[in-house]
DNA sequence: AATTCTTTGTACCGATCGGTACAGGCGAGG
DNA sequence: CCTCGCCTGTACCGATCGGTACAAAGAATT
């Protein structure tokens, strides 16, 4: 959908693929540094609360170069962005709950991560906002596989732990509600440790290893 | 706050209480009719979101009679919005959890009406989405009322259910929680059956009556 | 040094934002 | 019937919206 790392990858040339490949995991492009600075206001002002003149403030890039990295113009930035912190979520979360061969330590590793993507609950989640709003029909399909893969994983690591396949979808979905009603409440409260909390509870409520 | 009822009130001579009185329970005026179709805007767009063109096209009135009936614009609206869904929340769901004598029957009260309000989850909640976004600066107070009374009156009815005073505090906040999750989760995949699933889970997670 | 391509600031675009001014429509009371 | 006061449609306001055009600045290549 949204190229991330289009850009870097047309300079490439006979190295291409190589170069491209490396971009993907670490990205130094100018682009890749501003993407978390496009996070920050989308999460705390919404998809249509981020005029581009909080977006210019907040990346110190003057509309040229906005439009210039992204043609697309919000819409891209938006897209990027999201895809950017799907990444981040597969790699850190969605991968470790699929693939860690003790599925306890996957799920504890989610629930590490988690804590620190919010920054114990000092954060919104941005696919959270967006879903609430308007902007969820304009990313509907970012939006939902962020919740439904996260759900998946996580559903598919409490089988391997020993659930029953209805206990493991019901109570992965529960956790999820749990962490992003505890991100509203905390946010609302204004008080993080709302989302501690609610965090500290998820994880008792899986089931310990039996053996 | 935001004076709901003021217009009516103000009309009101020699039995201005009275009247007044009666205004505030069953509100035939105008702008009684009037706010829930504000309410749904605001919902479905945002604070910032909905425009005067949103709210003129969903209300049927024109700028005119809109300013004439709140000359504090878009953000008396929304304050008022907020004030009569507190006042409903008051009624249907805080009073019966504080009040009725048995509270089982106060919490499974409240459990009825949340689902009656959030339409099975076809609903999102509006003090959620101005909690997530810029607005909640702009409502800190409503924003942080509806929660914490809604909490607060959970977590008595707990504790007159049998429930330790940490313990109530702690299901409370669950339940709150795992209830607006939901709603995010619920619009996020577009399927509302994710918040009737987490109804189900959260009323089970009440011990049930001793006697 | 000359050239080429990328990056950037700035001026500008039409559309829309929230809000105001106000003239007339309208119905109730005299 | 006339008047008075509430109500409402419309024209208009400056500000800001997202986006475009483009020329000049910079960096890289030869």
């Amino acid at each position: 959908m949204a190229g991330a790392g289009a850009a870097s990858g047309r300079r490439a040339g006979a190295f291409g693929r190589a170069v491209l490949k490396r971009a993907q995991k670490t990205d130094t492009s100018p682009r890749a540094a501003l993407l978390p600075k496009l996070g920050e206001v989308f999460r705390t002002y919404g998809y249509e609360g981020a005029s581009l003149t909080l977006i210019t403030a907040a990346t110190g890039l003057g509309k040229g170069s906005l439009y210039h990295l992204f043609p697309g113009g919000k819409q891209q930035m938006a897209a990027e962005v999201l895809t950017e912190i799907d990444q981040w979520f597969e790699r850190e979360v969605f991968a470790p709950l699929r693939d860690s061969a003790e599925p306890h330590a996957g799920i504890a590793h989610m629930f590490r991560a988690t804590d620190d993507y919010f920054r114990s609950g000092r954060r919104v989640c941005l696919v959270g906002v967006f879903a609430l709003g308007a902007a969820r029909d304009e990313f509907t399909d970012a939006v939902q596989g962020y919740f439904d893969r996260w759900r998946e994983a996580l559903a598919q690591a409490l089988r391997r732990a020993g659930q029953a396949r209805a206990e493991a979808m019901e109570l992965s979905e529960d956790i999820l509600a749990g962490m992003q009603g505890a991100l509203v409440l905390a946010r609302a409260a204004d008080d993080h440790k709302i989302f501690s909390r609610a965090l500290k509870r998820m994880a008792e409520r899986v089931p310990k290893r039996v053996g």
